[in-house]
DNA sequence: CATAAAAGTTAGCCTAGGCTAATATATTTA
DNA sequence: TAAATATATTAGCCTAGGCTAACTTTTATG
């Protein structure tokens, strides 16, 4: 009698893939967020948002750059690419959509900001389509 | 007028930590899954199951020995701690619950099986409930 | 406008989680 | 049982994503 298999290889493969790019769509996320209250976004903006050092900001605007979601002169402020512009805006549709099922469902606000930080860069396209019905 | 803000810099602290635990809990829970079929679980069934080399699963295996969530001589198979145990039920129990959800919401089984092994990991023990009484 | 404070950058370090290649041990099977 | 195959380990490499400390540049202020 074998029980269900609720994952395999693959799945963890592609989740892996996934992974890798979470941290680009915070950013672009979190650079579009704050460009709604600032004109220019810096560095330390970032810095105080995910609460880590201005290096690894540093470091990851670099990331950013590299992978043309973002443009930036040194000192100077980080503005999106078209491409950059794009994948926040998804970001962003996708995190409001898995906010709004979890508040539809009962979750109270505070832990569904929290979850659904976590959990947008995990869901398919599919399932978000289904979630964004039942809001 | 001010936009609703999903997200915030301590939530992302938060979701690091988990991330750093996510890799034990899912080698916690395909040791005990593999044991349900084998008695030994080397790992070549690790390696196997989650697509990754040989190398790899070794080196995880040395944390998770160093984590006390298993138990493991050179060349041996590799057993869980009760403490192994106790995690691995416990991310079971996360997992089908988020796969059932799923499944009630009308997520076919193939994505239901991907998403719930991206989600379960960063899903509250209160969203957790709520989905677990939608079941 | 000079200087102090704030912000940005760089270098160098760490851990996690991948890889390959070489080597060691176990297991199969001729 | 000896040789071939399978599995396990080790060493060394890589990238991502953190950090601190030292230094540079920009910005604010006395």
């Amino acid at each position: 009698m074998k029980k269900t298999r609720f994952s395999s290889p693959k799945y963890f493969k592609l989740s892996k893939k996934q992974n890798a790019n979470e941290i680009l769509e915070d950013y672009v996320e979190a650079i579009e967020e704050i460009s709604k209250d600032k004109k220019d976004v810096k560095n330390i903006d970032l810095s105080k948002y995910f609460g880590v050092s201005k290096a690894t900001i540093n470091k990851n605007i670099k990331r950013l750059i590299k992978a043309k979601l973002v443009t930036s002169e040194k000192y100077k402020s980080i503005h999106l690419t078209s491409n950059g512009k794009t994948l926040a805006l998804d970001s962003n549709v996708r995190h409001e959509i898995v906010f709004k099922f979890l508040r539809k469902i009962g979750v109270p606000k505070k832990i569904a900001e929290e979850d659904s930080e976590g959990m947008e860069h995990h869901i398919s396209s599919y399932t978000l389509k289904i979630m964004k019905s039942l809001i």
